[in-house]
DNA sequence: ATCTGTCCCTGGACGC
DNA sequence: TGCGTCCAGGGACAGA
């Protein structure tokens, strides 16, 4: 489940490796569920053009391209931007052995949407989603988005005085506000559960019964879990793999999340597992208040 | 304006 | 072994 450290370092391994190179061409799978812009009118536009800059809000990738349009994706859970010489069994269904063994190039399957080729005969990008919540949006120059545009601050940016007041006239938990994309970008239920362990501040409780004094350490945790997560290269779980095909590491270093059942690291309390609006929060009952 | 519940999707876990 | 059922989750949306 890419986050924004997930997706940020997706961000900063795929600027290193395809700007500057022209799109040769564009394979597109059926029109499902991922595509808000047609699989045909998207090859069309992306064909012949370069990527110039990859900039990120929250969970949302966007591809500057040459001619000042942008191609916009989001991973959704799922979701993998990788290039044709990623290996991993993590790309593959199942059923599938990895093809050529360990050490062969990536072959789309039905789970790859979109395909490119670069004009260097370097590394070709796919990007593959098995449960299609991951977006593909092409934007033509100057265009806005309701989706892009109702997100919150990006939540490494966010600030002590933005969250106050965002959580001073919500009656929502606490774990509920984090995720709200509209008050900051980028924090999912990982880092959600993470950010509240590490400040030391129950889920359940209510955005506006926080003091001052701790909407300033949430925000703080916040931004230092995130960019520990950065650091380490995210967290794979599940799909999330580098666009090498390489794993995150940062799943080694929870406190809480999918710990429930286990002993807090600080305390040794069992770590508790709740559901708040519809997502699972993992806690510990002594440590967090 | 704010909040809650439902839905989209598919693989994996689990029970029989 | 093989089937059915449930669950995970981000975000859009409908309805309260």
């Amino acid at each position: 489940m890419p986050e924004l450290p997930e997706v940020e370092v997706v961000r900063r391994r795929l600027s290193a490796l395809i700007l500057d190179r022209a799109i040769t061409e564009v394979r597109v799978s059926r029109a499902n569920y991922a595509f808000l812009t047609l699989p045909a009118q998207l090859r069309r536009r992306l064909l012949g053009r370069r990527f110039l800059e990859i900039k990120r809000h929250g969970k949302y990738l966007l591809f500057d391209l040459d001619d000042a349009s942008r191609l916009v994706v989001h991973l959704g859970m799922t979701g993998q931007l990788i290039t044709s010489h990623a290996v991993n069994p993590r790309l593959y269904h199942s059923r599938e052995k990895a093809p050529n063994g360990a050490r062969g190039e990536f072959v789309p399957d039905e789970h790859t949407h979109l395909s490119l080729d670069f004009a260097d005969r370097g590394a070709g990008l796919h990007f593959r989603d098995t449960r299609k919540f991951g977006k593909l949006l092409w934007l033509p120059e100057g265009a806005e988005d309701p989706r892009l545009t109702r997100l919150g601050v990006d939540a490494r940016e966010i600030t002590a005085t933005q969250l106050a007041e965002a959580s001073a006239r919500r009656g929502i938990a606490v774990k509920a506000l984090l995720l709200d994309q509209a008050v900051l970008a980028g924090v999912g239920n990982i880092y959600a559960d993470e950010s509240l362990f590490l400040a030391r501040i129950a889920p359940l409780r209510k955005a506006h019964s926080l003091t001052e004094r701790e909407v300033k350490v949430l925000t703080q945790c916040i931004r230092r879990v995130l960019e520990r997560a950065i650091a380490k290269g995210g967290s794979t779980i599940d799909d999330y793999v580098h666009p090498d095909g390489s794993e995150g590491q940062f799943q080694h270093s929870f406190s809480v999340y999918g710990r429930d059942e286990k002993p807090c690291r600080r305390c040794c309390t069992l770590i508790k597992r709740v559901v708040i609006g519809q997502r699972s929060s993992h806690f510990c009952p002594n440590c967090q208040r």
